[in-house]
DNA sequence: TCGCTTGTTGATGG
DNA sequence: GCCATCAACAAGCG
């Protein structure tokens, strides 16, 4: 779930629940979920402090306090929830952050592919995100062009690599590819001006649509709202839909509006 | 029991 | 160096 439109909602919650906020504690259900800081750790460094801001960037949901950040990573069945603190405890809270107003931030995570991390100050942030490509929702034409620029690897391989592009996960990738008329497989650098004009335009306009709703939009005209069907069919011409494996990961997309290579 | 899953990383081979 | 593929991580579902 958790690609960048879904962080941008939890970015919200963090921003809308936390921000001015003090925490009071820190309760670890499981430290699974802690990558490179204990419990302990992570409660003496939070406690007391106060959230400043909630950043995103690409997947990454950063906290900053008045003193160190929190990074979360939701990999793919994350998600941050807001709500009281005498809201019942579920199976999946790995972490509770008490704050001064007798509400919770809670780090709901079923499978624990990814997790949370502490960065001391503003360079441990930086460095912590600093093999990430720009964030997907910061980028136009002419900024993917530059990233594309080169590239001879698939497609949609290339614009799901966070290294490159901050942001795409394989809904979102699918989408656009679909939206723009391009087949995943295709080599990047064998895109002529057109489609890679489409592309940025796709690009765009899907996560400004998916972010206003903080998720990948399932509207009926999309690729999304239909790839899980018994027989999906390409809600623009009709046809029907194919999964197959591509660039690692499973793929839908239209033999008709995307021809492949 | 096996295969599959919206994420990431590292090994391996071309 | 670039690129594709696979395994691993963890947990649940059919």
């Amino acid at each position: 779930m958790p690609e960048l439109p879904d962080v941008e909602g939890y970015r919200r919650i963090l921003a809308d629940e936390g921000e001015g906020r003090r925490v009071d504690e820190v309760r670890v259900a499981d430290p699974g979920v802690l990558r490179e800081v204990t419990p302990g750790g992570l409660r003496r460094a939070l406690r007391g402090r106060r959230i400043e801001a909630a950043d995103r960037h690409g997947k990454w949901l950063v906290a900053r306090t008045d003193g160190p950040a929190l990074l979360l990573h939701f990999g793919m069945t994350g998600r941050l929830v807001g709500c009281p603190a005498d809201e019942p405890p579920h199976r999946h809270d790995r972490v509770v952050f008490d704050l001064d107003d007798g509400r919770q931030l809670r780090f709901r995570d079923q499978r624990k592919l990814q997790g949370i991390r502490l960065a001391r100050d503003r360079a441990a942030v930086d460095r912590l995100l600093a093999g990430q490509g720009p964030d997907a929702l910061s980028v136009d034409a002419a900024g993917l062009d530059r990233l594309l620029a080169g590239r001879r690897a698939g497609v949609k391989a290339v614009l799901t690599d966070q290294s490159v592009l901050a942001g795409l996960g394989n809904l979102l990738a699918d989408e656009i590819l679909w939206r723009a008329r391009i087949h995943p497989s295709r080599r990047t650098d064998g895109l002529d001006r057109a489609e890679r004009r489409r592309l940025a335009d796709a690009m765009r306009r899907v996560l400004r649509d998916s972010v206003r709703v903080g998720h990948v939009p399932a509207r009926r005209a999309s690729l999304t709202a239909h790839r899980d069907d018994a027989e999906p069919t390409c809600p623009r011409c009709g046809g029907p839909l194919r999964r197959d494996r591509i660039a690692g990961r499973t793929t839908a997309w239209c033999p008709h509006c995307q021809p492949p290579p």
